[in-house]
RNA sequence: GGCCGAUUCGUCUAUCGGUUAGGACGCCAGAUUUUCAUUCUGGAAAGAGGGGUUCGAUUCCCCUAUCGGCUACCA
């Protein structure tokens, strides 16, 4: 059988996208692009009880943010012919393979509540609902038919419960970890559909549309592995056990210290975002940092979760996203979990930054100067950005390691001051001044050449005179090369400078 | 506890029985530099343990250990 490729990813909408999400999502779009298919995106929010309001609108708009492309459904141009695709909105549907399953033995109405099962898993240790207990719980096996028609029509609540044939080898092929056989008897009989919000569970509603949808494979994170049996189990019980997706489950993306899931509190505590973009819980109002808002490129997050968790083989580190497409396979994927190493990722939005164009860069780096009320040219800011952006991370960087050029410094580093403002320092400034105002080009080269004579020739130091000017014009002991910095702030400028480090520095 | 999965430098990883076990991030050192940074060069740094199979195992098998996931009327 040879179908399209179709895959999907599938969140629930319970809040912002976590990263591991991303990820899933990446992975699904570059399978889907490198084998022209479809990429759908499918709310599962078949918990009435977690739904957050937004997290649909959030997870679309972080997508498109990384450039993953949706060809169908939720966020997608096109609505597409399997609509909807909110699986609150499909309770028809389910219904209808309930009660196939109901009809044909497959599962059975349970009435035990919440509480009572509660309570059989505090007294019987490693209590299970399957096939060695379900004869004593209250349910449709148990029950008269007459008892079960007479709870229903009284309006009590049930679920339908999976009936599992124990002692079942259950084979399930992952395109990532081979074959990973389970035997039936470990799994307990889910329930697959609940009356109070007339909803299914995750396992028959995805099973039920990945097969109306004509999925082909479901790649999905690891977590779960574990109840992939019972889907296998699901489509053979629904008779599509042929037109049955392929599986690959993906490694966990674990905390960078110790062990475990990544989690949202490992960002709070590290210091990094676990989310796409910035998120503000609707009820607690409080702000979840996202790396869009950190500074992060888009390009630059991709390429960096591409690799945690899979590589071409080769040496090279930085892809293009239709690289990735032509490169990525799913034998690749590695099979343990990658723990998430926020420095690496800062170096791949580094790298990104460099390869950006100084203009492009410049156009950026306004909103920055802008937010900070200061009004320049582009073209002062395309030649700044050129001298620093090699010491930039983010885009926000630049501003730390160019400011000076832009503004005067407002305070001066006292351990250079002490280390590099001497006695005499002053004396020599004066001088410097005298010498700057004679100078009529004052290009970089020029104004280097006539200084350094001029040192020379009066037998200054070197490093005395140099470092006491840097200190003048920046504040610090940091910055590019000293007549690049003076040629673009200028003369005059420059001048007042030097003439407000003496002033200043001599009070102390 | 049970079930499933995983295990190469601190981290991400390459190796598909024979390698001085390679690369990248980070770290350290040196060089360059009037400062800081960049850059360049160099360095330290790994096959969880034990059994097999084999002429030969990081690689295949088993056991143990460790880690992770799952074990809900959550996904």
């Amino acid at each position: 059988m040879n179908r399209k490729v179709r895959v999907r990813f599938a969140p629930s909408p319970t809040g912002p996208l976590h990263i591991g999400g991303v990820r899933t999502a990446l992975y699904n779009y570059l399978f889907a692009r490198q084998h022209g298919g479809d990429m759908l995106l499918r709310i599962e929010d078949t918990d009435s009880a977690r739904f957050v309001p937004g997290a649909e609108e959030y997870i679309v708009e972080a997508l498109q943010w990384l450039g993953i492309e949706i060809d169908e459904g939720i966020g997608a141009k096109n609505t597409g012919k399997h609509a909807p695709y909110r699986q609150s909105e499909r309770k028809d549907i389910y219904k209808k393979y309930v009660n196939q399953l109901l009809e044909a033995g497959l599962a059975y109405i349970a009435f035990d509540t919440p509480a009572e099962l509660d309570m059989k898993r505090g007294k019987t240790a490693n209590f299970q609902y399957d096939a060695t207990t379900r004869n004593g719980m209250l349910n449709s096996l148990t029950l008269s038919d007459a008892e079960v028609k007479k709870r229903l029509e009284a309006g009590e609540n049930y679920v339908v419960r999976i009936k599992i044939e124990p002692n079942l080898e259950i084979c399930v092929n992952d395109l990532i970890r081979g074959e990973v056989v389970i035997n039936s008897s470990v799994l307990d009989d889910k329930v697959l559909y609940k009356s109070v919000d007339e909803l299914p569970t995750y396992h028959l509603a995805n099973v039920v549309d990945d097969y109306l949808m004509e999925v082909t494979h479901v790649i999905r994170g690891e977590e779960w592995l574990p109840s992939a049996p019972l889907h296998v189990l699901l489509y053979r019980y629904l008779g599509w056990e042929s037109f049955m997706p392929q599986f690959a489950h993906l490694p966990l993306l674990l905390k960078p210290d110790g062990n475990g899931k990544l989690s949202k509190r490992d960002g709070d505590r590290l210091g990094f975002p676990v989310f796409p973009l910035d998120w503000e819980d609707p009820n607690t109002e409080v702000i979840s940092s996202g790396y869009r808002e950190a500074g992060y490129f888009p390009e630059a997050m991709v390429n960096f979760l591409a690799l945690l968790g899979w590589n071409p083989g080769n040496e090279q580190e930085i892809f293009s996203m239709q690289e990735l497409i032509n490169l990525f396979s799913l034998d690749r994927v590695s099979k343990s979990g990658a723990k998430f190493d926020y420095e690496k990722g800062k170096w791949f939005n580094h790298k990104y930054l460099q390869m950006k164009s100084n203009e492009d860069l410049a156009d950026i780096f306004q909103h920055v100067l802008v937010d900070k009320d200061i009004i320049e040219d582009s073209e002062k800011v395309i030649k700044v950005v050129a001298l620093i952006k090699e010491r930039a991370d983010f885009v926000t960087d630049l501003w730390e390691q160019g400011f000076f050029f832009f503004q005067a410094p407002t305070s001066f580093d006292e351990k250079t001051v002490s280390k590099r403002w001497k006695e005499n320092t002053p004396a020599q400034m004066n001088e410097l001044i005298e010498k700057l105002q004679q100078i009529d080009d004052f290009s970089a080269a020029n104004q280097e050449k006539i200084v350094i004579q001029w040192i020379e020739e009066k037998g200054y130091g070197m490093g005395a005179v140099m470092n006491a000017f840097r200190l003048a014009l920046v504040g610090a002991a940091k910055g590019p090369h000293l007549f690049d910095i003076t040629e673009i702030i200028g003369k005059q400028e420059t001048i007042a400078r030097i003439k407000r480090a003496v002033s200043v520095l001599a009070q102390e």
